[in-house]
DNA sequence: CATCGGTGGTGCGAAAACGATCCGGATGGA
DNA sequence: TCCATCCGGATCGTTTTCGCACCACCGATG
């Protein structure tokens, strides 16, 4: 009889192209991956993979095969989901997927305040940057910033947000040195995987050199404070950091509108439906912040 | 996360209502399908069962569970028939040699589902008596009982199977006039080519009268079931004929052990691993039956 | 040409799963 | 009532599985 739990071990491999990122992604050894493939071709008959020096591929078999194995998925899915949708009780698991700023600049404290309001809810906060995949359970709730309402999953339940607004900050120190007429170039501050935005200009203040660049987000603020140069920011990063202003004459751009959203049968949840609702009023709360109202103009 | 196979040990308790005939129709140890189901039960956060002293009952979320377990096993099913189908190399004839009181009492239904499976496998059973001859290429697989190992030839590639024990038969009816003190003798019914084996005692029955002699296995079976006497017999064909019981006071002996064997390169093909693997999973499932563990003695 | 990060593959010791066995209790007949 | 026969559950060695540390190999990169 095939071990119905090797088809997982497949449909990971099958996914990432190679045994070592499906164990990494599985969140196991390399070698098991590698065993389960072996014992799951060895109890049907037939290869699943053609096992080249740069990774697995799939065969003509395997092909055929993980059609159906992603209707175990998605039936495996459901079940999940089914069992988590009857949950009434107010204890158990919430995950909650955002990106890492939102996270560590704004809504860390609102979070902390609901743990503290629900003992008995376990939270999990999936802030790695990758975006998880509320269908496929692996969160309960998902906050983000959406730019487009029509890119939004057509399956998920949305409930909408304050917009998000950015702009181009720079240290206080920095910029009145600026102003002092020192000559040190101010440069443009970039994460590696994004550059400049085409709506951010140097304002007033004229960006010169080369680009500094940072792998994330963090790095790229701590840069700013030391007055490295300017970069764009969310207001309610910029903004709420004392060390940090706007440049001056640079305009602010909409990043997009947060959305909360929830899965199906997960959406019915007690504690799935005191989240939303409890984040929901804490994020309205913060829309002047959110929108770069929260301070005057300089 | 969920282990799938978990899926599998709740579908077959919902299916056969307690924990232990599921593991038996499983073919594992009760205590591995109490431990899968508490396992699901703890990562799904839910109660499957109700846990009652008659047996496992579903809980109305186990209910609903069932249902996308019921998707995930239509999905398995198909994922095996598929790659099944798909393998040209599984087409072609398979021959199989084998004693035929194993074939007749035992083995045939399996034989049936294995053809049922393989649709495009041509099967022939040899069970008229003689060996066939594997190294001459007279059969692909043969299903001996062997009682010294070292006897097995050396060429031949073994899988080795459950012990086969053999006891003393009689009709039940003869048994229960013997008891009422009817004065026929009770005969020793043997096959010519054998006679009485020499473990073999009447036990508290007491044998009288001359030898009554058939050729075959099957007029042996006949004979005893229409009362003439007792015989020695396989405990997989004795204890499974209703009409028959064993000889109170009869000891059991050890007729020997099946084993599977194959051949050099015809070992290799797809339909022969197919073959000793489902035979030799069900000769496993079959061993209380084939040592005499299966019923109680009387 | 050396190095470095990636791949699949392989032994070995630790850890988890398993099977065998026993137990207490419910249940249905003799 | 007593006994046999189910049931779920707990315990205890043993087997299987897993994670870890390697290895060889390939390709890109400095």
């Amino acid at each position: 009889m095939v071990d119905w739990d090797d088809v997982r071990y497949f449909l990971a491999a099958a996914r990432e192209g190679s045994v070592r990122a499906a164990a990494k992604r599985l969140g196991v050894n390399h070698a098991t991956v590698l065993r389960r493939i072996a014992q799951l071709e060895e109890r049907l008959g037939a290869q699943m993979f053609e096992k080249l020096p740069s990774g697995y591929r799939l065969t003509a078999a395997g092909e055929e095969v993980l059609e159906f194995a992603h209707q175990m998925e998605a039936s495996s899915h459901l079940l999940e989901t089914r069992v988590f949708g009857r949950d009434e009780s107010v204890r158990g698991l919430l995950r909650v997927t955002l990106a890492p700023p939102l996270a560590a600049h704004l809504l860390m404290p609102d979070f902390a305040d609901f743990a503290r309001l629900h003992p008995d809810i376990e939270m999990d906060i999936l802030s790695s940057g990758e975006l998880a995949n509320l269908t496929n359970r692996e969160a309960d709730v998902a906050i983000r910033v959406v730019y487009d309402r029509k890119t939004l999953p057509p399956n998920l339940h949305g409930l909408k947000g304050p917009e998000v607004f950015g702009g181009v900050y720079i240290a206080r120190d920095r910029l009145a040195a600026w102003r002092a007429g020192a000559p040190d170039p101010i440069r443009w501050i970039v994460i590696s995987s994004h550059g400049i935005p085409d709506w951010a200009s140097a304002g007033e203040v004229g960006a010169a050199g080369v680009p500094f660049r940072t792998t994330d987000a963090e790095a790229q603020i701590v840069a700013v404070r030391q007055g490295l140069g300017m970069t764009t920011l969310p207001c309610f990063v910029g903004d709420a950091d004392p060390l940090l202003a706007r440049v001056p004459g640079a305009d602010l751009h909409m990043y997009g509108t947060l959305w909360l959203l929830t899965q199906g049968e997960t959406r019915k949840t007690k504690r799935v439906r005191l989240f939303t609702e409890f984040v929901s009023r804490r994020l309205a709360a913060y829309a002047p912040l959110l929108a770069g109202l929260s301070i005057s103009r300089d």
